[in-house]
DNA sequence: TTTGTCCGTCACGAGCTTGTAACATTTGCT
DNA sequence: AGCAAATGTTACAAGCTCGTGACGGACAAA
């Protein structure tokens, strides 16, 4: 549940008090007052969510929302929208625009940290810490661990990642590309037969488990976890 | 459980019953009748918890403890209001301005003491007294002891702390920097390798029980405490 | 002051990770 | 079968992470 997220939010208060929430729950805040530094704050690194306050100075929430969506690169970022408002109205456009959840202020830190991971584990179940278990092999974020049937399993950092990713995406093939995009990063300039590799390295350390067949490959394709 | 613990509360009657309980619960109470004195307390030394309460005269209970989130230093100091209402707006609204538990009045001595108890517990679990014991490492936080297999470990402060930290948090992966702001403080500038020396401290103090296997290291996250 | 303790930083080296290239094997198609 | 593309597999150099000992400064007690 390590996720960095962005808040945009004018008001330094309620930034400050979301902030302070955020890093209690383990995550990392990234704080904007407008869309212009948010903007910035994007292009520079992606943030895994975005809480967006929906009255800005300047370029509003909605429209900054918009452009996220536009963009291929920032497409896949979840949003939760804030808002003093709390008229139906308003709460329709802001779903409309792709907000994928939506606050109304004020709110609980409870709630706020409630949502946020209902989000995550809608759009990004491998940023959450639950545990995951498919087919006999069991991952746990929270304590860094993997079993298969019981048996401990050694993974490198990299292999772990993806072993999480494909388990959390699990009967889904995925692309060299989407799993470079999805396990190294987006800013990573890496050979695509890098991920072979790896998923060779994975499959050898799941070996002694017997459970390297979950690992598949679809050729032509990319790879799969499947449990069946 | 030796916590200071701020009482603000204007009325002396209350003001006195709570001091006394409190003392009698092994804690060290800090008295102030309104919010400007709390503010001057709070200035001069951090305590450990704040009881507040939801009316005073001047700045009220609420706006106090806005302020106290506000700012960097006092913003992880767990508070707990008292209300006379029973009504559930206050509860709510109580609990967005970042109160972590509401108590009714009039409450039993009791009552107040289990959620002290269970507010340090939550928010700081390495701050209450209660004894941790894991895999076959004992440690008191009353008595600052430790032992291992029944054999005295001597432990420099820092190295105690970051033990009963990862005691108190067991089978969970902690960042260096999670680490940092856990056990140092997040107001402290410390290189993250410092982290690094400590564990090895704690380790080399941990070696003649032959405990020292508990402290692991997580390549490319961080440290973990596990007693399998 | 002297002494001792504790702390944060640094530097060095062992060992682990990683990306890539090179070669081997499999697969699908004609 | 024969071929080309895709994937499996291995080796390796470069880089990085972590363990470790040493050092100097801060601080308090003697």
């Amino acid at each position: 549940m390590a996720a960095t997220i962005l808040v945009v939010e004018d008001e330094p208060a309620i930034q400050e008090l979301i902030a302070y929430n955020l890093k209690q729950a383990g995550h990392q805040p990234l704080r904007a007052d407008n869309a212009e530094q948010a903007t910035n704050l994007v292009a520079n690194a992606l943030p895994d969510l975005v809480l967006l306050d929906w009255m800005l100075p300047g370029l509003s929430g909605i429209e900054f929302a918009r452009r996220l969506r536009a963009d291929k690169r920032t497409r896949a970022i979840p949003i939760i929208m804030l808002t003093a408002r709390s008229d139906e109205q308003d709460k329709l456009q802001g779903l409309e625009t792709g907000a994928d959840d939506y606050i109304t202020k004020p709110f609980s830190p409870r709630e706020l940290n409630a949502r946020i991971k209902a989000v995550l584990r809608r759009r990004a179940p491998e940023m959450t810490d639950d545990m995951v278990q498919l087919g006999g092999l069991k991952l746990d974020p929270a304590s860094h661990r993997v079993t298969g049937n019981g048996e401990p399993v050694d993974l490198g950092p990299t292999e772990f990642r993806l072993l999480h990713f494909l388990m959390t995406h699990a009967e889904r093939v995925h692309s060299r590309t989407q799993l470079l995009d999805q396990v190294w990063g987006d800013h990573v300039f890496v050979e695509e037969r890098t991920v072979d590799v790896h998923i060779r390295r994975l499959r050898k350390a799941l070996e002694p488990t017997e459970l390297d067949g979950l690992v598949q490959t679809v050729r032509g394709t990319g790879y799969r976890f499947s449990a069946n």
